[in-house]
DNA sequence: CTGTTAGCGCTTTCAT
DNA sequence: ATGAAAGCGCTAACAG
């Protein structure tokens, strides 16, 4: 029997509910009731501070394990993000934990790879009421999301998009896109080309959407000539723009990258062929990163709120899962565009 | 009474251990026994059988609480991860997550921020008794581990070391720096140079270390005027570029830079400067990173074993928590050096 | 070979 | 205003 006994609750572990009951010598439902800061249950001021007091010398914090387990909640949130590549993902899962936090949830990160798919990642999540809902970024495949509506686990759509599905916060890349274009096309640019990520992803296609609506609203025609697809890689984006300037006669002189590395490597590609960017070629990334300015000359980019699509995600998934009044859909306005060195008025001198 | 009673275990939620027994006709025990695949205990392969096909026709898997709550034991893993910009970060939390999930734990990933100190995002995940263990990577306050140590929390340093502490594993930055020095130092250059991070955190003191060391083993002395402090911007790199030009008269032939941006932002300097690299100034990068490849000339760059780092860190963990006996500190090599474009032989027209 | 029982730490009626 | 007791879902000791 060690000196210590008299002090520390029990042989090693954490403090429990009940040592600090001991200690403040009350019951341990009084002591729960005090650490959950129940306004509304009147409890006489002065136990209220001996509790505290208990709580506070014996380090008390609650074991989340039986929490969990009596209240049917982990106030804990999933989230599965791909490969960090993608800059938006960074600020979104910062923006998200930070929500989550100050609404009392902790934000459980899981990271999709090669070798793991994505869904497998979910429902470890899911299983074993591990968490209290997820947020869904990576998985477009509408079976999954209704496995997850079938088992009756709260979740949210973001940066994606189901058909007949209003569980959904995006981000506006039509709308960017068609920025993007517009300035391009205010830059006196005709001939401008995409070159986009995989179109049999949401993301693609969303861009490519926007790039059309785009080239209306400036009353240029499309031409399918002047679309590439890539997969998001330095080197493949250099390969299709070759591509791109070998198979037209009349070349582009403006070029929409699908993100900065695809414009870093376009870039790359167009000097080492003696183009110059932007005197020869615009080019324009439709996703910003902080590469951007890691370059000579730096790349002008559109740039999207991240951050607040973190954000409202948390809100809204919480607000679901407190069941909330249930708002629609939701689609964020890119921030907008930021000028930088690649883009420049078409040069006069091109036939 | 919906037509689906007499299916489903109970209103939504999921299938418990009960619903599966009672289907199955056993009792609880008997399906625990059988889901935890305990080879010791026999079981009638007939009732085995029957359990199993219960058991997967209600979808059943173990609410983790009530095994948590029981087993003392989370079957979790804790890891704090600080601002995404280092790309060792990536591989190291992902090649984690994999080796927890082989064997049969999770990784609970948690982002730093600068407005939440990361000491207590170890908190939430370790208090409440969430994860059964952290590795940390962020925090080289002693106070912090001293803290963990003393509520008596399973922990490894990862990429940290604290003086008298052997819960640690490495990657050795002393030896690969050392090896950059001696790449430069064959190539003939004779001022080398080191644009470091912040020397008080432990990254930057180890890379001075050696670049010490690598400039001794080439029989080159230590020049302090050619130690600049950057804080890993690429402006900011490109300012400690200039500083270097300019304090001395005798100017480097060759930088050590810290990382890839570092090193990125030191070329674009060094361009504007009127200095070509490398035949002007060699420059390498002493840890990679995607970006060295997507710069014209590509980074020439040292390469660590961070997969390996983050597997050995999450397989020690596991093996402190069961108990499993207990390694002294580990080291691991670097990789190498990935040649690339931006080093050269020292050019003899300089004087 | 399988069932019964107790209890992990918590919250929440229901009493007092 | 506070206490006693039940029970969330699980596993392990103990019976049988």
């Amino acid at each position: 029997m060690d000196e210590s006994s008299t002090f520390s609750p029990r042989q090693g572990g954490p403090a429990r509910l009940d040592d600090v009951a001991t200690r403040a010598g009350v019951a341990k439902s009084t002591v729960s009731r005090v650490m959950s800061g129940e306004a509304t249950l009147a409890i006489r001021e002065e136990t209220r501070q001996r509790i505290l007091k208990a709580a506070s010398e014996l380090g008390y914090s609650p074991d989340t394990r039986g929490r969990a387990l009596r209240l049917k909640r982990s106030y804990t949130l999933g989230i599965v993000v791909p490969e960090i590549d993608n800059p938006a993902f960074g600020a979104i899962i910062r923006s998200a934990q930070k929500a989550a936090i100050e609404r009392g949830y902790s934000l459980f990160i899981s990271l999709a790879d090669k070798d793991q798919p994505d869904a497998d990642l979910y429902r470890r999540l899911v299983e074993g009421s591990r968490v209290d809902g997820v947020l869904v970024t990576t998985v477009s495949d509408t079976a999954f999301v209704a496995e997850l509506r079938r088992r009756s686990v709260k979740y949210l759509l973001v940066n994606r998009e189901i058909e007949s599905e209003p569980n959904s916060i995006i981000v506006d890349y039509i709308d960017g896109t068609e920025q993007a274009v517009a300035h391009l096309a205010d830059l006196g640019h005709r001939r401008i080309a995409l070159i986009s990520g995989p179109l049999r992803q949401y993301t693609g296609r969303k861009r490519l959407e926007g790039f059309r609506r785009g080239l209306a609203r400036a009353s240029l025609t499309f031409d399918p000539a002047l679309v590439e697809e890539c997969n998001y890689g330095w080197y493949e984006a250099g390969d299709a723009l070759s591509r791109l300037l070998h198979s037209s006669v009349d070349r582009p002189t403006a070029i929409c990258a699908a993100n900065t590395i695809v414009a870093s490597g376009v870039i790359a590609r167009a000097r080492s062929l003696g183009l110059s960017v932007p005197a020869d070629l615009s080019v324009i990334a439709l996703l910003d990163a902080a590469l951007s300015v890691m370059q000579v000359p730096a790349i002008t980019a559109i740039q999207y709120p991240f951050e607040e699509l973190g954000r409202r995600a948390v809100l809204r998934l919480i607000d679901l899962i407190e069941n909330a009044p249930h708002p629609l859909s939701e689609r964020l306005a890119p921030i907008g565009l930021s000028l930088r060195e690649t883009t420049a008025r078409a040069s006069t001198n091109i036939p």
